[in-house]
DNA sequence: CTGAAAGCGCTAACAC
DNA sequence: GTGTTAGCGCTTTCAG
């Protein structure tokens, strides 16, 4: 690869010049500057980010760490914070930790050691993680879930209460036998929603059966077997609120396997919206996320960070919505077509 | 920071042999790598990876540039990338360029610029991205797509051969007037499957009839309207193959829109899994890809063209498979529960 | 087995 | 307005 120095022969000019050229700083000669611009395009010239990184100590690349590249959720959430990235100069790496804090590890690592120019993470459940990014004075924003003795920037939904409003709605649609499928102990928006979940009951006076809650994994599998498992008991509950997109896919395609008919038989209530909703029938009732807007917001604290690092982290908070459709209203029932 | 120097100092040894414990070079005196060590742990010591690339000229990062990261399909691709590359030392980050040659030719420049180890890339229409990377030396994988004009390792599905058994299916399963909504014009694998289509008609006898083709983007809503418009046509189509996961998501939602009987009034093949399939009813007859291991051996080609770069490139096709479900088969009727 | 020293390619003082 | 030069942090000959 040709280097600054070989156009800088080239252009019978010094590296300096070169190097001001390219990085369009004011105050060349026009006619140098185009003496410049041929030979690096005579040469085809590219300028090597590595030591130019290495010379101005910071780069141009945010990685954002997310916990499930599979579930969309998290997709739509990066096409926010692209496109911010993008108005701001920076390029976005995406890495998929998968839930595990070895691998989230590793790409926190990554991130350090290529100097990223700033990290935005929904942590799985150690903070651990997330210090080390910080205690590297590494600008970072935390995404949807809050992790404990964690200071810093931090968007997420208002989980607790989205939970209590969804739970609620199924008790007014007149469910007796409510049960949670809720992910994970250790991820924050699993307790949050759990916690929602349980206040509805509570100001309600209806009692909170430790038997009807399951912790499945936040995947479709883990919320077919939650929802196979609450059918086995007796009385089998009479309505579900699910935790997230993949488990409540999950909850449906195993009501599905076993014939119990929603919204009947079993009222549905999922957190966070299912793709393809549209193809589903019954049509999914659900607290939606505003998930574009949760990666704008992030990538915005992220820019403001790093212009200023020294501001206190500041939480932003942003409201979902209950979405209501078929899957949560008897009288409603099982009809596919127009 | 602290650099490999503070190491050396606090360690009482030369920056040499800091950069041997590091990379666990054999032949250091055990006594002084503890001293090392502890002088690391001490002053939490983390290598610069910038400052090691630039000296080593390399790095271990692998680009995947996809055309659309809501695509289940490019998502579930990128997991066999992944599990192969960590076993390989490099770390993969993902670019998305929505399929647009403008987004994809920035990645490819920072890839370039990066000096990314590889790239792995579905590329969009225009083949210069991919030609760039060429011409830089950059080890480069083609996925999903070929590319006139590049030669590069490529790893495709046998896109015309399914299309042409999806058809025919649709033939034989007693449709009369079958119609193809495909992906853009420039798009490789939208011409491939059109292809398939086209053959499988011409060798049924059947004709070809131009207004029964559409060419929709590979999203939903393309898909939507692309439908939409057939479902003008008089005499109406009773098939419709669809060129991938998406368009058919986007088709059979404006059918049930329009309350159009699947199978009965109108059956349906498409091309690629669709997530979810279970709770979409009728079942979908797709083509099922090999997502995951497409995935992989991009990825293992990509290991042994750094590893020996001036090899013949190679093209690998991977096969799919027909999968018959409820869509394309008169006599099953709409249905829902077990 | 260890250390000294050069240099990866670029940028930014500083000098002219 | 342009050039000279030091040095970002690391690895890797080469000497010893």
């Amino acid at each position: 690869m040709a280097t600054i120095y070989d156009v800088a022969r080239r252009a019978e000019v010094s590296p300096a010049t070169v190097s001001r050229v390219v990085n369009g700083h004011a105050n060349v000669d026009p006619a140098l500057a185009e003496r410049v611009r041929t030979a690096m395009r005579e040469l085809n010239y590219r300028p090597n980010a590595v030591a130019r990184n290495l010379r101005r100590s910071r780069t141009t690349l945010w990685a954002v760490i997310i916990a499930d590249i599979g579930n969309p959720f998290f997709t739509a959430l990066v096409r926010g914070v692209e496109d911010v990235a993008q108005g701001a100069g920076y390029s976005v790496v995406l890495c998929n930790s998968d839930d595990d804090a070895g691998k989230e590890g590793q790409y926190v690592d990554a991130a350090l050691a290529e100097q990223m120019a700033g990290v935005i993470i929904s942590p799985s459940g150690d903070a651990a993680n997330v210090n080390r990014l910080i205690e590297a004075r590494v600008p970072v924003v935390v995404i949807d879930r809050q992790a404990d003795d964690v200071r810093a920037d931090t968007v997420l939904v208002d989980n607790e209460h989205a939970a209590e409003l969804a739970t609620t709605h199924l008790i007014e649609s007149g469910y007796q036998r409510i049960a949670c499928i809720t992910g994970p102990h250790s991820v924050f928006t699993a307790d949050q929603r759990l916690l929602g979940y349980r206040r509805a009951l509570e100001s309600h006076g209806r009692p909170f059966d430790p038997e009807l809650v399951r912790y499945a994994d936040f995947r479709e599998q883990g919320g077919y077997r939650a929802m196979a498992a609450l059918l086995t008991l007796r009385p089998r509950p009479d309505a579900v609120f699910a935790g997230n997109n993949l488990t409540t896919v999950g909850a449906m395609e195993c009501l599905v396997d076993s014939g119990v008919q929603v919204p009947g038989e079993m009222g549905m209530v999922g957190f966070d919206d299912v793709p393809w909703a549209h193809l589903v029938r019954p049509s999914l009732t659900t607290v939606a996320q505003p998930t574009y807007e949760l990666g704008r917001t992030a990538a915005d604290l992220l820019s403001q960070r790093i212009a200023n690092p020294d501001r206190a982290p500041s939480t932003i908070t942003l409201n979902t919505k209950l979405q209501i459709r078929d899957s949560s209203v008897r009288g409603v029932d099982l009809r596919h077509g127009g």
